[in-house]
DNA sequence: AGCCAGGCTAAGA
DNA sequence: TCTTAGCATGGC
């Protein structure tokens, strides 16, 4: 079986901030989780071999029916685009699973991403359930990289062009259900370092469990609509709201206005100006980047995160004044 | 040691 | 409606 997909960096990809539960066990070389799943993902000479849970899984979680070139070509014609684009070649928004989503972003607020990691690997060992290891295998060939279209052959793990992968022996944990974070106690969460974190998630698990929030209305939602929605749980604001929205209901107008994006873009569109306001920006950008906006900003955002020296905190405070 | 982190909430102007 | 302290915890 082939199926038509484009470019596909798994460093780019999985360390980008849009998912918590990968590791990286070498170089081009991830093991994570999907679902009830151990999943396995190797690049090498810019070929892929995505391994665990299903075909259909797997093609969905990477989203490989996306056409990444045209999604480029849609970004604005500027500079830093340009830098970014070129910079985050292969970056592939995921489609993850909505509750996992909201729950892992609902922890990040004001944490850094490797204590986000850390915080999910807790719930998960602390409140998840022991996941199982499948066979499926899709081997991506590329015949001309980067940015040409290549196919991709779908292969059973017994097929799978580089050698067996043998998983580790340690158990690994799915994501913690609603339910198993709803009868939780803030006790327990806070042992998983959430902090002030532990009451949001515990009080939105209860608030999904009960069924006084649906997520399952939220993709017949308009944006506005389903942001409006979301930002009822408790924890979720605007901007946790959007990386939901983005990374698991594949809306892909949504623009999550994190400190990062926000420097970024004052620096680079507004010339440093500290008076423009949040409100301003957010308007900006989704005039400017069009209907891949959240594209835009996760290469952005990669870029900048991947050139601190020229976007951090502290170097901004001289540089943009 | 001190600043900052993929923010949100609630209180005060 | 806009601004800001407070919130846990830990990396650098």
């Amino acid at each position: 079986m082939e199926i038509a997909a484009d470019d596909l960096h798994l460093g780019h990809t999985l360390e980008s901030g849009q998912a918590f539960r990968w590791a990286r066990l070498g170089e081009g070389d991830y093991e994570g989780v999907i679902g009830g799943s151990v999943a396995r993902a190797t690049q090498r000479n810019g070929m892929v071999v995505l391994r665990g849970a299903s075909e259909a899984v797997l093609r969905r979680y990477f989203q490989l029916d996306a056409d990444l070139a045209a999604v480029v070509r849609s970004f604005p014609d500027d500079p830093n685009m340009r830098q970014a684009a070129a910079f985050c070649r292969g970056l592939r928004l995921l489609r993850q699973e909505p509750w996992e989503t909201l729950a892992s972003f609902i922890c990040s607020s004001s944490k850094q991403i490797v204590q986000i990691r850390q915080i999910v690997a807790h719930l998960c060992r602390e409140l998840g359930e022991p996941v199982q290891k499948e066979s499926a295998c899709i081997s991506i060939t590329p015949k001309r990289l980067p940015f040409e279209r290549y196919t991709c052959n779908v292969q059973t793990a017994e097929h799978a062009t580089p050698g067996p992968v043998a998983f580790e022996s340690e158990v690994r944990h799915a994501f913690p259900s609603v339910s198993a974070v709803a009868r939780a106690t803030e006790a327990r969460l806070r042992g998983c370092k959430l902090g002030f974190r532990a009451k949001y998630l515990l009080a939105a698990a209860r608030m999904i469990e009960s069924d006084r929030m649906r997520l399952d209305a939220i993709s017949g939602m308009e944006y506005l609509r389903a942001v409006e929605e979301l930002t009822k749980l408790p924890g979720v604001g605007p901007k946790i709201a959007d990386c939901a929205l983005l990374f698991a209901w594949g809306r892909q107008e949504a623009f999550p206005m994190d400190v990062w994006i926000e420097r970024a873009l004052r620096r680079l569109y507004f010339r440093g100006q500290p008076r423009v306001t949040r409100r301003e920006l957010v308007e900006f950008a989704r005039s400017y980047f069009g209907p891949y906006a959240g594209y835009a900003q996760q290469y952005l955002f990669h870029y900048v995160r991947r050139h601190p020296h020229v976007f951090g905190a502290r170097s901004f405070a001289v540089l943009g004044r």
